[in-house]
DNA sequence: AATGAATGAGCCTTCATTCAT
DNA sequence: AATGAATGAAGGCTCATTCAT
C-alpha cells in the first residue's frame, strides 16, 4: 500500500524545515542535508519532491511572502477608513507574527539571494510592489498623487530599515515595537499636507 | 635587498576586488580564487596577506565601512546649524558615493555576515551606533530627549531600508534620490515637537 | 528499499587498503584519495563512512591491533604450562602473521603517529600494556615479583626492536626468525633466579 | 662587508632547530618554515643553505648519528676489558644524552623516513651495521662466533626497544634506567655459554 | 648573504545531485 | 515513496620551492 497524499506533507515539511534551518544559521548557508535531517527525511527525498536547492528556497521565500499576504489581508478586514488600513498594512509587516526570530533571517536573507537568482527577484518584487501598490491605493484618498507616492516610499523603507535593525540583535539599540514610529510618521506626513486623516464620523 | 613594500598594495587591491566581486555576485559566495584572480595574484598569495577568508572579507567590511564614516566627517565639516549636520549624515548614508552598486551590494551582504561572524557584528553595531549618537547628538539641541530618540531611529531606518530597495534594482520603484524623503521626514517630525529647526524666521 | 548494507564492506576496503598503502609508502604520508582509489570508491565515500583522515587511521591501528590480539588469543588456547604460554605471546609477536610486510610498516607508523594523535597514543598503549600484564602473569608464577617485571620488560623490548630492524630491510643483518632469540633471554633469565620453568625434568 | 663564514653557523643552527622541531611536533611533519624560524632566519635563506627539506633532514639525521658515534667512543676509550667494552656501547645507546627527549622522537622519525627516502635508509644501516660490528667484535673475544652473533642482535633489539618504548612517554610502564636490563641480558647469555666474562685479573 | 614576495601543486573536506533498489 | 550509496566538482588552506632585489 504506497502511501497516498504525502506530497503536500512533505513538501510543507520540508519549507518550514527550510526557515527555521536559514533562521537557525542566519544565511543561505544550509545544507540540503540539515534542511532534510529537520524534515525527517533523507536528502534523496527532498530532492525527489524539488528538483533543485534553490527550487526549495524558492518555495520557502514564497511560504514566507505569502504568509505575510494573508497577514495583511487579515488584518485589512475589519479597516475601513483609509487610515485604518494604512495602519493595517504596517501592523502587518511589523506585527509579532513577522517578528518571530527565524522569520526576519530569512527576510534578510531573500534580499540577498535576490541579487543573484532571478525567481528571487521577481519573487521579491511582487511583495514590494503589491505593499508599495497597497500603500499609495489607501494614501491617494488622503492627499495628492505625488504626496503619495513619497509617502509610500518612506512608509515601506521606514519598516524595511526597522527590520534590518532588529536582524542585528543589538540590545542597545532595542527596536522592538516600532510600528508606533512607522505611525507617527505617518500621521506627521498627512498632517503636513492637509489630509483629512480621520474622517468627521 | 628583498623586493619589498608590496604589503599595502596587494593588502589593498585584495579588499578592492573583494568589494567588486561581492557586489558582482550579489553575496558572499565569492571564491578566494576569484577575489585572488581580480586582484591580479595567485590564492596562495591572497593567504599569505590575510590568514583566512573571513579575515579578508573583514577588512573588506572595515573598508566600506570606514569610507563611509570618512564621507560623515567631510560632510560633516562645513556643517554648522545642528540641522545642517543632520542632513550632511543622511547625504553621506545617501550621496552619491554609497551608491556605486557595489558597495550597496556588500552593506547588503555585511548585514547577513553579521548574523554569523563574530567580527562582523561587532564591526556593523560600531557603525550603527556611531550612526545613531551622532544623530542623537545633534536632534538632542533641537528637541526633548525621548523625541529625538524616536527620531533617530526613524532616520536610520530609513536610511537603511532605502538602501535595501536601492539593492534590489527595480526600475518600477526607483529610490534613487530618496535623500530628500530623510530629509523631509526630519524637518516634519522636529517640526511637530516644535522645535527650533532654523534659527532665523 | 534502497541498496544496503555495504558499510562494513566499504570500511572494511578501506581500513585494509590504508593498511595496505601506509605500507607502501612506508609512512602516514597517504592521501586519503590514494586509499580511497586502492579501495575502489571516490574519495567521497571514504568520507562517508569516516568522519575524517584520522579516524580512518584509527580503524586501521585498531585492526592491526585487533589481529594481533586475536592472534594471540589463538596461540595462548593450547598453551597450559606458564613457560609454553609466554612462548606463545613471543610467537603471536613475532610469527608469520605479523611479519607481512605491510603490517611491519604500519606497526612503525603507528608508533610515530601515537607521538600527535591522542586516540593512536590511548590504542598503542592499550597494546603495550595488555602484552606487558599477559607476560606478567605467566612470569610471576615462575619467579618472584622484581624479576618478573625485569624479564617482561625486557621480552617486550626485544620484540619491538626487532620489528623495528625488520622494518628496515636489511638483508646484511636479517633478523627473521628471531623468536628463538627471545626465547633464550626468556629461559636464560628465568634459569639464573631458580624458576622451575619446566615442570617434570 | 659581508658577513664571513656565516655557512657553518647557519647550517648549524638550521640542523639544530630540525632536531628540536622533530622533537616537538614527534614527526616529520614540520615545515621549513617552522625550522627557519626556530633557527632564527627566513625560509628562504633555508634553502639557500639546504637544497631541499629532505637533505636537511638527512643532515639533521646526520648529526644525531654522529652524535651517538661520538658518544660510542667516549666510552670507549677508558673501556679495556671486553665486556667493560660493550657495556660501554651500551651505555652510550641509553646513556643520558641519548635520552633527551626530542633525540628519541628523531631517532623514531629517523626510522619512519627510512623506509621511503634511499638517503636516510642508508645513513640509518650505516648506523645499525656499525653498531652490530661492534659488538661483535667485543663478543668473538668472549665466545664463539654463532652465539656471538645471536647475543649481538639481541642486545641491537632490546636497545632499539627500549627506545621505541620511552618515546611512548607510558608513565606506568617506565622503561627510564633499563640500561642494566641489557647488560644484564648480556652477562647472562655469555654465563650460559662458559665464557669467560671478567677475565682473572 | 639575506629576505619579502610569489606560485603551483596538492590535500582534506563538503555538498548538491543522482542512482539503484 | 523512500533511502543508502555514490560521485564530480569545488573550495579553503598549506607548503616546498623559486624569484627579484
Amino acid at each position: 500500500m504506497p502511501k497516498v497524499g504525502q506530497e503536500p506533507i512533505r513538501r510543507a515539511a520540508l519549507v518550514s524545515a527550510t526557515i527555521s534551518e536559514i533562521g537557525r544559521a542566519g544565511s543561505l548557508d544550509v545544507t540540503v542535508g540539515q534542511i532534510a535531517k529537520t524534515a525527517g527525511m533523507s536528502t534523496a527525498l527532498a530532492h525527489y519532491y524539488f528538483d533543485s536547492k534553490s527550487a526549495l528556497f524558492l518555495a520557502a521565500m514564497r511560504h514566507v511572502l505569502g504568509g505575510f499576504g494573508a497577514s495583511v489581508r487579515r488584518n485589512l478586514k475589519p479597516a475601513i477608513t483609509p487610515r485604518d488600513r494604512l495602519c493595517a498594512i504596517i501592523d502587518a509587516s511589523l506585527g509579532p507574527d513577522q517578528f518571530e526570530e527565524h522569520v526576519v533571517s530569512a527576510w534578510l536573507v531573500f534580499y540577498v539571494e535576490a541579487q543573484r537568482s532571478q525567481g528571487a527577484t521577481r519573487l521579491l518584487r511582487i511583495y514590494t510592489r503589491r505593499l508599495h501598490s497597497n500603500l499609495l491605493h489607501e494614501l491617494n484618498q488622503l492627499t495628492n498623487a505625488p504626496t503619495a507616492n513619497r509617502v509610500a516610499r518612506g512608509v515601506a523603507a521606514m519598516i524595511d530599515g526597522i527590520y534590518l535593525r532588529i536582524a542585528l540583535h543589538d540590545e542597545q539599540l532595542d527596536f522592538r515595537g516600532s510600528d508606533s514610529l512607522v505611525r507617527d510618521y505617518l500621521d506627521l506626513a498627512l498632517a503636513s499636507t492637509g489630509a483629512q486623516i480621520r474622517e468627521i464620523n
